[in-house]
DNA sequence: TGTTGAACTCAACGGTAGATGAATTACTCG
DNA sequence: CGAGTAATTCATCTACCGTTGAGTTCAACA
């Protein structure tokens, strides 16, 4: 029951996490396909045989660079406070912040391997849906029916953004300053969240 | 110069369509990565070395898969005819009805491969900017200034909307009515193209 | 000090990838 | 017919890939 831990206990614990940070970038700049072992041995200064050692399969490893980034659960409060008309303004404002971040690069392997590989685009559906949509739109009162479409919506645009900026590095948004896209980018999530779908809002389709 | 063209003309000419018809499904469902030569060959029914007789390299049997697709001059005259105010509204629907149609195999293949590798990702810019945004922008009066931004703002819903319905597949977006995504999504686009960009539109701002 | 067990390396297996070049088939023309 | 040539196949090369298992080093405990 105690645990008899002797034996080399810490080598150097780096090495782990640079594993991990090796791992993370290959990721996100290659994908999980294209990403290899290998490399990110390489990169890390390790033999490949280590990072199955510490890592198991090559799932898992991709799933520990993924799984640490942000929690929604503690970002999403702070958006979803104060009034109802800037929820889409705060949204944006913070989905920019993280992305910019170092955790931004989790964010790019995920969608990046989301593309090539279908268990990750189903990880990503699931993170989307029950730990994004499901939160924000719980909080915001709208027609339950009209939850999901709602959501997606919002989740193309956003999804759409981090493609751009991100992935296919399209100018001038690839570097915008942040601010200047979310004060484009907010009113179409603003309408997306609590607007009037059905009808045209830049111009009355029925003048 | 009269062209000695004797021998075995054409054995079936239909292979090279069978093969680039397998090669556009493969690469549509896989990515470029994941799509194999050995398995475009085996669903054409030929051999692996017969997909290198006729396109040779796999980058270039990919460029040849993709090449064809729409001609964004044919399409976007209709898009920009009639009121300024109903472009945005013709173009999502345009976009739809496009890659609804069995030509989208191509363009997701082209989206889903961007993602992955970074000459396709340069193809899939380059293709935007010079044949369809500079294009559209090109009829719309707005400040010069301004139309890049513009056209990658319209960039980030387009592909966002595509990724979201064709790769991603998150419901109900996925399976949705085009219809109802045109009215969802059109006045996104209208605003992006021709709105005021520095405010919301959905909300004023300063009320 | 001697044992233990974690950190780490080495070499290799089995599989698949894209690509190549020679060999074979079969059609068309003179 | 017989030559020429395109269509098509076969066997193979080279290069990675993820993964495995045995072996080596070495700090921590008894």
């Amino acid at each position: 029951m105690s645990p008899r831990r002797t034996g080399r206990r810490p080598g150097n614990p780096d090495t782990r996490e640079a594993i991990l940070a090796a791992a993370r970038t290959a990721f996100a700049e290659r994908g999980f396909d294209a990403a290899s072992i290998r490399v990110i041995a390489a990169a890390a200064g390790v033999d490949p045989a280590l990072v199955h050692h510490y890592f198991g399969t090559k799932e898992q490893l991709f799933r520990a660079t993924v799984d640490i980034p942000v929690d929604p659960a503690q970002l999403l409060p702070a958006v979803l406070a104060g009034d109802v008309d800037g929820v889409g303004e705060r949204l944006v404002r913070t989905f920019l912040t993280v992305w910019d971040s170092p955790a931004g690069a989790a964010a790019v392997a995920l969608l990046r391997s989301a593309v090539a590989n279908e268990w990750t685009a189903r990880l990503l559906r699931e993170f989307l849906v029950t730990q994004v949509l499901r939160r924000v739109l719980d909080q915001l009162a709208v027609d339950p029916a009209e939850l999901p479409l709602r959501g997606s919506l919002v989740a193309t645009q956003m999804i759409g953004l981090a493609m751009m900026r991100y992935v296919i590095r399209l100018e001038p948004v690839a570097s915008a300053d942040p601010e200047a896209l979310v004060t484009a980018v907010a009113p179409t999530v603003q309408r997306y969240l609590t607007g009037q779908l059905d009808q045209g809002s830049a111009r009355s389709r029925s003048r």
